[in-house]
DNA sequence: ATCTCACCTGGAGTCGGCTCCAGGTCAAGG
DNA sequence: CCTTGACCTGGAGCCGACTCCAGGTGAGAT
């Protein structure tokens, strides 16, 4: 199996439920994937890194099967999708400035209590 | 219940599990949150949407019970966290990016469609 | 006084997204 | 010629994180 970034067992559930269409097989009934194939496998990684639900990706490749009179559809659901990963990205930043005021506030403590031990093992 | 912004059943079963240590009642056995388990339950939020799997914050919250002696090592849990997010972000950022390289890659197309359309409706 | 209603409990069910299994098929290497 | 190993199939199982259910309780409104 080529390195699709997918496991085996990923790639066949995803063929299963239509979010590839049907791969063609070699002579033995294997998989070989096309380069359309792994283009389309690149978006799916894409959009399912950013969070993106299998639904949503199954819409998404309806309208690409659908043909060219969807491309107002897919710029709207990407454009939505896109809108999200902002402000995903902006909570995740705002949480991690929380996270690392605690580990600033905890280094605060720690070093206060350092201080404690020096005081009290140089008597 | 108060706006913790958490569903009661979401409080009960992190109660159950042990992430929230056992919260006082009043009189009829209703769940009263102090301001102390209120501060917890923020941190638990911006753990648990960064990402964090409940068997980590499980640990974290060990941690916290077992007393000053574990800072470094609750520090050191939070900075890796806080790396896994800085690389989720970068990642998230790359994805974008080729989100809105494929908006506009779409959106090349519709003009080009609309152009067709353009010269096919006017001879 | 009775009704509504928001909470309580233990336990079971759901959902998304895989992941594993048993049994079978080919192709190439020793 | 036989074994090994990577793939095939349909279907079942698993995991994390909730979410819902049935039956029950106490407090306040009508």
């Amino acid at each position: 199996m080529e390195e699709t970034g997918f496991s085996l067992d990923t790639l066949r559930y995803y063929e299963r439920i239509g979010l590839l269409e049907p791969i063609n097989r070699n002579a033995a009934g294997q998989r070989r994937f096309t380069e359309h194939d792994l283009g389309w496998l690149g978006m799916v990684r894409c959009l399912r890194d950013t969070g993106m639900p299998i639904a949503e990706m199954l819409r998404f490749a309806q309208l690409t099967r659908d043909g060219e009179h969807t491309i107002a559809d897919r710029i709207e659901l990407l454009a939505e999708h896109d809108r999200r990963v902002e402000a995903q990205v902006a909570l995740l930043r705002q949480q991690q400035t929380a996270i690392q005021y605690k580990i600033d506030w905890y280094r605060g403590v720690l070093s206060l209590t350092a201080g404690q031990n020096e005081s009290a093992t140089m008597p």
